[in-house]
DNA sequence: AAATCGTGGAG
DNA sequence: TCTCCAAGATT
């Protein structure tokens, strides 16, 4: 059985996208702008996620200047809880960028920051009409299986041949339908277990489907566990406020959180009174265990100790030491700046204290 | 090429 | 509880 033609497949995509379509808030309003900030939002996260941040983040940033006019801060903090942080600081800055005119090429969009091969393909086509490939994960796996493609698609070689296929059934005339389409159908049909081959649009002519490889497609390599790391945090409360300090670009840059490290070689003994006299707090006798934090990122789980400590209201704000940009001090329960979920989880830890 | 970078929902 | 992984980009 041969791959079918781009032709069939687009023929027979666009017609079922345009009967299924969800009714995606970003798909009311396909501005330039909306777009950009919908694809950003999704990357590497799920739509039933994204809707709230949506729609909050376009009702206080209708267009890409209002956006620009804005304080990293304020951007980060219509962020908080959304994961991937330096998306938040590239859409800044592509706002920042748009203000000399809002591209409308791949290439301008391309060169925008935060703006890689999927996302100006994809603001390309539903913006602007343009016959440009979006290949996302849904559309990796549609295509890996409708062409029954057994490489790994991930590598140089792959992602050309999916690049150059999804071309091929691009079409002027249909190019968001064609985009979407293919991310449709690998959302709602060809899902990675137990896909719904009886709804496809594509069951007659799939190569995977004929040749029993639906499961086994697309061929991608074992993605690696979390590697377990042992920390240690600190909470210093004075009176109802508490200190929070700004991370460097990085992991969860930019986002505001109770100082924590990790344990140095595994040692979790005096860490937090290292840690409590790097910021620069008097006297630490006062350093109590409050309990643990278990936070796992992609590529971590981080074991946290958190200590409590209490300072008088004279303390004036200490000075950030090397690693974190700035320190303050915050009302506990409305912080005013963006906290990762990490820095809540933490704060969360004193709450149970009290209460328990 | 391989690491880095969050979070939460589903099975 | 554990595993998988989701509309990726950058270095």
């Amino acid at each position: 059985m041969r791959p079918a033609p781009a032709q069939a497949l687009r023929g027979s995509l666009v017609p079922w996208y345009r009967s299924v379509a969800r009714d995606l808030p970003w798909r009311q309003d396909p501005s330039p702008w909306a777009v950009l900030v919908s694809e950003t939002m999704l990357q590497q996260t799920r739509v039933d996620t994204v809707v709230p941040y949506f729609h909050r983040f376009l009702d206080r940033f209708p267009d890409a200047a209002a956006c620009a006019a804005a304080s990293e801060d304020e951007v980060l903090g219509l962020w908080q809880g959304l994961g991937y942080y330096r998306r938040a600081r590239f859409l800044h800055a592509a706002a920042k960028a748009a203000q000399a005119g809002f591209p409308e090429t791949v290439q301008g969009l391309r060169a925008l920051p935060g703006v890689g091969a999927y996302t100006a393909g994809a603001v390309a086509s539903i913006a602007f009409g343009i016959p440009a490939a979006a290949v996302d994960g849904n559309v990796e796996r549609v295509i890996c299986r409708v062409d029954g493609f057994g490489d790994d698609p991930r590598r140089a070689a792959g992602r050309r041949h999916l690049q150059a296929r999804v071309e091929a059934i691009q079409d002027a005339s249909v190019a968001s339908e064609v985009t979407q389409g293919l991310m449709e159908l690998g959302a709602t049909v060809c899902s990675p277990q137990r896909p719904d081959c009886g709804a496809c649009p594509w069951r007659a002519v799939c190569v995977a489907r004929h040749t029993d490889r639906i499961e086994a497609l697309p061929n991608l390599p074992a993605r690696k566990k979390p590697v377990a790391v042992q920390g240690t945090a600190v909470v210093v409360m004075r009176g109802e406020q508490v200190l929070l300090a700004r991370r460097p670009p990085g992991l969860l840059g930019g986002l505001w959180e109770p100082p924590w490290q990790p344990d140095p070689a595994g040692e979790t003994a005096g860490v937090a009174a290292l840690l409590a006299a790097r910021v620069g707090l008097p006297a630490t006798q006062d350093l109590h265990p409050l309990g643990q934090v278990v936070h796992v990122f992609t590529h971590r789980r981080l074991t946290l100790t958190v200590w409590g400590m209490a300072v008088s209201t004279d303390v004036p704000t200490p000075v950030a030491p090397g690693f974190y940009e700035a320190m303050a001090w915050c009302p506990r329960g409305v912080p005013g700046v963006a906290l990762s979920k990490l820095a809540h989880r933490i704060l969360g830890v004193v709450g149970d204290g009290e209460s328990g």
